[in-house]
DNA sequence: CTGTTAGCGCCTTCAC
DNA sequence: GTGAAGGCGCTAACAG
């Protein structure tokens, strides 16, 4: 159907060999020979068969990159980044998306293994010793972000925990003196990755209970809306809830909003990531910035060196900063 | 590196096309060898290499979808779903994305075809008869959505016209007589793929011609809120701002805020595509919903249906409706 | 039942 | 300068 090497050899009447070095330019061939063949396979359109250079040059020029999903803003950047960025280096992506799911999270990694991709961008939700070193044994480079492996694998985020602490200070900065955190992914701990929101509990809990008379507590569930509920009675306005995501804090506010709750003047509500979609909500929602198009373009170009044998640091962290909104602005 | 059939072979102390029967379990092997050949595969932890397998079976399991962006919630969802489906259906899935930009796409789109996808998902920037030959000429399964090509290229999307017709009689119907047309893809007339952008605006002024007494603006450029500005002494509360997609209504609605201007009350506004992010915004806003998770799947589906020779139908039409908000309600 | 052979399309020595 | 041959890893048709 298309048309190959070997027909355009016969045309010219010379071997595959010949035309294989007109069409690589490669050395050794007569200007004249090189120069129609050239021309004949520029009349007939020709094209390498990218899948047959790949079996014999041994890479593919093709990245995965695993992803839970594409809704958390967050993720759609930063794969818009890592896109971008792979593409200007001469390759190509399949992304795919585990949903957090275990099984299918190996699934797709055995499948783009038997792909021979060149390598791989990972945001795991495995974290046994079987899946590491399944990774470890394919040989094919790795980089992940967003929640860590044990192993040797090189890692790029921000530093969440700090992150976090940074957050309390500045709610503490404010005057508030009782925390909600709000983060359902940690009700997953033992079944899942949850690395990320683990350095975030973390850093909640040092913080609080660094500061004397801070009251706080901790939400770890899916219905997160029906625990703070049976919080609300003990809140006032010295009183902050304080989410590890901008999305439950994008819920959280709706679902003030329709108890005619106040923000911030009956309570306090800070969110992080700082999704785009934020410019569009009143009062401004008070959350953590990071440069997430940063990490994704660094997150290509880590694992494209990476390929190229180039030394990557193990660990790279991006800045974050607190953007104050009017969302946690206690009056003081 | 890794372990290959031949190998196993040599192990087994048989040939390669035993190993092959018994890998893909084909008659005509004795049991026992296969046991053999299986458990020394189990092993040994062999997985066969796809490409190599492509080569020789002549497909890859591999789809493309080219998009301008994922930065509108409507094509991250709708990659979503058609990533899910052909998942199910075995397939892996590149995205690659053309950000509106010809050239790029040209570009993307050889490449895919390089790499011998088995069919691609298309939403075209480009539009001339070159580019639907070189397409056509590949003889690889597309289908087009969002917007439209002139050849024989399947498409899946909602109608258009009818949409913003009925968004218009709506608006009508509240009461509103002078409406503002806000579509910034239409300033790319002539250079670019807008077909759907002029679907929705043939719809517009096809029905504002139709209703006596009312009066219409169309802004169609980049910098829509500097026109929109110019046009605001020329509003009361009988006027409406409808705009061709949601993401504009929200940048308007930020605007009009600013300016401490009230919807509906003062001037109404209507969105479209009902993107997820709508339900943390106040006032409500007016759009147009369909189900975009359904042409995610169904473009996966069709694909892969014309990927296995079936005919599939040239024009696939998801329903629409009106969802109302709070941002059009005319006081009567 | 199993081995042999040929081929997918391309690249890369090694002779001539 | 060019041809011939072998190989990337796997499949498939044909013998035996």
């Amino acid at each position: 159907m298309n048309i190959t090497s070997k027909q355009i050899a016969e045309l010219c009447g010379v071997t595959r060999g010949t035309v294989d070095r007109a069409l690589n330019n490669r050395p050794g061939i007569h200007p004249e020979t090189r120069e129609k063949i050239l021309r004949v396979a520029e009349e007939l359109g020709y094209r390498p068969h990218f899948l047959a250079q790949s079996l014999v040059k041994g890479h593919t020029k093709t990245l995965g990159i695993v992803l839970f999903d594409i809704h958390n803003r967050i993720f759609s950047q930063l794969f818009h980044a890592f896109e971008a960025e792979a593409r200007k280096r001469g390759y190509i992506v399949y992304l795919v998306l585990s949903h957090r799911d275990k099984e299918l999270e190996l699934e797709y990694i055995n499948n783009l293994l038997d792909r021979r991709v060149d390598g791989i961008a990972l945001l795991p939700a495995n974290f046994n010793k079987k899946f590491e070193s399944l990774l470890l044994r394919s040989r094919t480079p790795i980089v992940t972000f967003g929640n860590r492996l044990n192993g040797p694998f090189p890692y790029i985020w921000i530093d969440d925990k700090q992150a976090i602490q940074d957050s309390v200070s500045f709610l503490i900065q404010q005057g508030y003196r009782r925390l909600i955190y709000i983060s359902p992914p940690l009700m997953r701990k033992g079944k899942e990755n949850i690395h990320v929101p683990e350095q975030r509990y973390n850093g909640f809990i040092e913080a609080c209970e660094a500061t004397p008379d801070m009251r706080f507590d901790i939400i770890a569930q899916k219905n997160y809306l029906a625990e703070l509920e049976t919080l609300m009675d003990t809140t006032d306005s010295s009183s902050a809830i304080l989410c590890s995501s901008d999305v439950y804090a994008l819920e959280v506010l709706k679902w003030l909003n329709d108890r005619k709750i106040k923000v911030p003047e009956q309570i306090g509500l800070m969110g992080f990531d700082n999704i785009d979609v934020l410019k569009y909500i009143n009062p401004a929602i008070t959350t953590v910035d990071y440069n997430v198009n940063e990490i994704g373009t660094r997150l290509a170009d880590l694992l494209i060196n990476k390929i190229n044998n180039q030394d990557i640091p193990s660990e790279t962290l991006i800045a974050h900063h607190v953007v104050e909104g009017q969302s946690a602005t206690a009056m003081r």
